[in-house]
DNA sequence: TGGAAATGTCTAG
DNA sequence: TAGACCTTTCCAC
């Protein structure tokens, strides 16, 4: 179930052990029997991530010749990698050790990845898979994905057309001022603004909460009302937010808590998101909950104002 | 074993 | 704004 920082892993993923490779598709489950069928025995040209979106080129280095997986995961969409997973993230970020090449057997990415199985290669897919993606040495298997089609060049342009800015992505000349400029834009609330996915790229519950905590600020103050230079701070934190996601895998946004235990411990991992009646850590007040168009929305009455 | 919830988005009314 | 959709996980019974 994942913010932007996990479509981005995937698409490293994909980058390191399936660029570049020719690849069997397939639909175990079948519900994308026709889909895969035009991807498979094609070899795989790109891999990126914009927002939510995973778009993965096949068949040309040419984008407008290629054709193009579009994945979205929705809420509880997943992609488990099993045989050779490449390491990614902090290594591929240049931060952090760079150690030995590793091989894990399996790999989910998601909010946490762990290892899934130790049998043969490949493993008989396991429930529900819509699309399974297969090298002679890696497999990706996608389940649960709300959108899952196959498209051309002038519609990933259609994608990108609508979309906010994502820190990651090269598909703006000045993100974090198109960000502030449709931020301030409207009147509704930042702490719906921030899950406009045509405002900015990637970000969903966890962080549009744990961001407006980290900026001291009203979930509720109109986008107008947020002065220009607290929106570039948003954005800031967000690049760095979005960094240390994808580096790890997990939506660290707490710096009062060291990252190991954070990593080991959910239940400190956040500050506010999930917490509704506990204390908040900076003042003490209860952390409040609340729906905001549909989502639940935590924050701290007493010290975001 | 059944129901609710989940890091999301779309459509109908 | 409510409901639909896609699937898995977790907790109460």
């Amino acid at each position: 179930m994942p913010e932007g920082h996990s479509v981005h892993r995937v698409a490293l993923q994909l980058g390191a052990d399936f660029v570049g490779r020719r690849v069997a598709a397939s639909s175990p489950q079948g519900r994308f029997a026709a889909g895969a069928a035009l991807l498979d025995g094609l070899e795989m040209s790109e891999a990126f991530a914009v927002g939510k979106h995973l778009l993965v080129g096949f068949g040309s280095a040419e984008r407008d010749e290629a054709r193009w997986l579009r994945v979205h995961l929705g809420l509880y969409g997943a992609w488990d990698f099993h045989g050779r997973v490449s390491p990614i993230g902090a290594e591929a970020l240049g931060v952090g050790s760079i150690g030995a090449p590793r091989v894990r057997r399996a790999v989910r990415i998601g909010e946490v990845e762990r290892a899934l199985d130790d049998g043969a290669f490949p493993p008989e897919p396991v429930g529900q898979v819509r699309l399974r993606l297969l090298t002679e040495e890696s497999v990706a298997d996608l389940r649960g994905p709300s959108r899952c089609e196959v498209i051309d060049w002038g519609g990933v342009e259609a994608l990108l057309a609508k979309a906010g800015p994502d820190p990651r992505a090269p598909f703006w000349a000045d993100p974090e001022g198109e960000f502030v400029r449709r931020l301030r834009a409207r009147r509704v609330a930042v702490g719906q603004l921030l899950m406009d996915q045509s405002v900015v790229s990637g970000i969903g519950n966890i962080y549009r909460a744990e961001m407006l905590f980290r900026a001291r600020l009203d979930p509720f103050t109109p986008g107008a009302a947020v002065p220009a230079e607290l929106a570039r701070e948003l954005w800031r934190d967000w690049e760095r937010l979005l960094d240390v996601g994808v580096a790890t895998g997990v939506m660290l946004t707490r710096d009062d808590v060291p990252a190991e235990q954070a990593l080991a411990d959910r239940s400190v991992r956040w500050a506010v998101y999930g917490r509704a009646g506990e204390p908040c850590y900076r003042c003490g007040t209860r952390v409040a909950l609340a729906d905001m168009a549909g989502r639940k929305l935590f924050w701290c009455p007493g010290c975001q104002v």
